[in-house]
DNA sequence: TCAGTCATGGCACGTCGTGTCATCACTATC
DNA sequence: GATAGTGATGACACGACGTGCCATGACTGA
């Protein structure tokens, strides 16, 4: 790194995300991004396995992430005390670093491509499957293992979604209580 | 038709199927897919929209017929006691027609190719927005909708992935309300 | 008999994503 | 300070995907 310019793949996020919200992810083809990040389309490739991943490079380390975190803690808690406890801290940490303002425009990008939502759907799923796999190593059995881990993630997704909506106004720890609150009502309560 | 052998898209799902089972998703293609049919490739792509979906055809008609249940459903039925009363016979309803064998393949075509995955996880999506509108037009605040509508949809999913990896031995109603008891009792119970 | 409809065939084409080799700055070692 | 190694990039070819467009031919209805 010096006889090309740092920060090439940076450089490819940024000109993709704008050129997404310019003029679509469709319409987008990698040549134009890499022709304004200053690179060529082979280059893209290499820092990406696809033209969807541009928006997503990086959240492959969440799950290990999420791992580690589950390890650490007591193991006297329970599925769902554990998310209780842990839930809005981790997704504080997770969203560490990127702004508010990128997240929005990140948002709506993928909000206006199926495609893209598509492929945030998978990295959830991928979330998923290390939170399972957390609470089995913690000695839940493996229905609510599952159980535990997608009302994890469903809450969290939700509660994203809510606090982008609202531009993050009620900070993300405040909103990820109150929908898990939500949860809790709707599932204790049949008549509702 | 009469001209050409009736039954195209059958015959395209059916070739798909079997060839992705025995080379791979990626290692199949889509004149593979059509020479074994009996067709041209270009007749594919007015069938499916693209090469995963020859997996998922007729699913997008699952939304609007969850909505038209939920439209009938008494309207006093408050969205737990709606998930209880119905999801297991909409389950029934939906795999009707389908044998478990066909499922049980297309099932591991599924599991072995994460594009698949992707695409799956969509069809899910779309299942929920659809539950969310429902509940939301039976008066229910927008929050809680979409909380009962991914509650719904995870269990009938954890559901029906248990009910197929047990070869339908509990019959798939019995799986989901094994499931959906399950999750009330995590939800309910801080402490396990 | 004839016009309309509709599923399919056939072809061209742009884009995606990969394999492969070449280039060249930086680094380590002697 | 010469030399070999490393690693990111450029350049090119290529197969597969998916679409637009027009032609074909069997069926339907007047």
């Amino acid at each position: 790194m010096g006889r090309w310019q740092p920060g090439a793949r940076e450089r490819l996020e940024q000109a993709a995300l704008d050129l997404f919200l310019e003029q679509g992810f469709t319409e987008t083809t990698v040549p134009q991004i890499t022709a304004r990040a200053g690179l060529t389309t082979r280059t893209f490739f290499r820092h990406f396995a696809d033209k969807r991943e541009v928006l997503f490079a990086g959240e492959e380390l969440v799950p290990e992430r999420v791992a580690r975190l589950m390890a650490e803690a007591p193991p006297s808690l329970g599925p769902m005390e554990l998310i209780t406890e842990g839930l809005a801290p981790t997704a504080a940490e997770i969203f560490e670093g990127r702004g508010l303002d990128y997240l929005l425009r990140r948002r709506a990008a993928i909000d206006a491509e199926p495609a893209l939502h598509e492929r945030e759907l998978r990295k959830f799923s991928l979330m998923s499957e290390a939170l399972e796999q957390g609470f089995r190593d913690r000695g839940v059995d493996d229905l609510t293992a599952q159980l535990a881990a997608e009302i994890a993630v469903t809450t969290f997704r939700i509660a994203v979604t809510r606090w982008l909506n609202q531009h993050g106004d009620p900070d993300l720890p405040a909103t990820i209580n109150q929908t898990l609150a939500a949860m809790r009502h709707l599932t204790n309560t049949p008549s509702t």
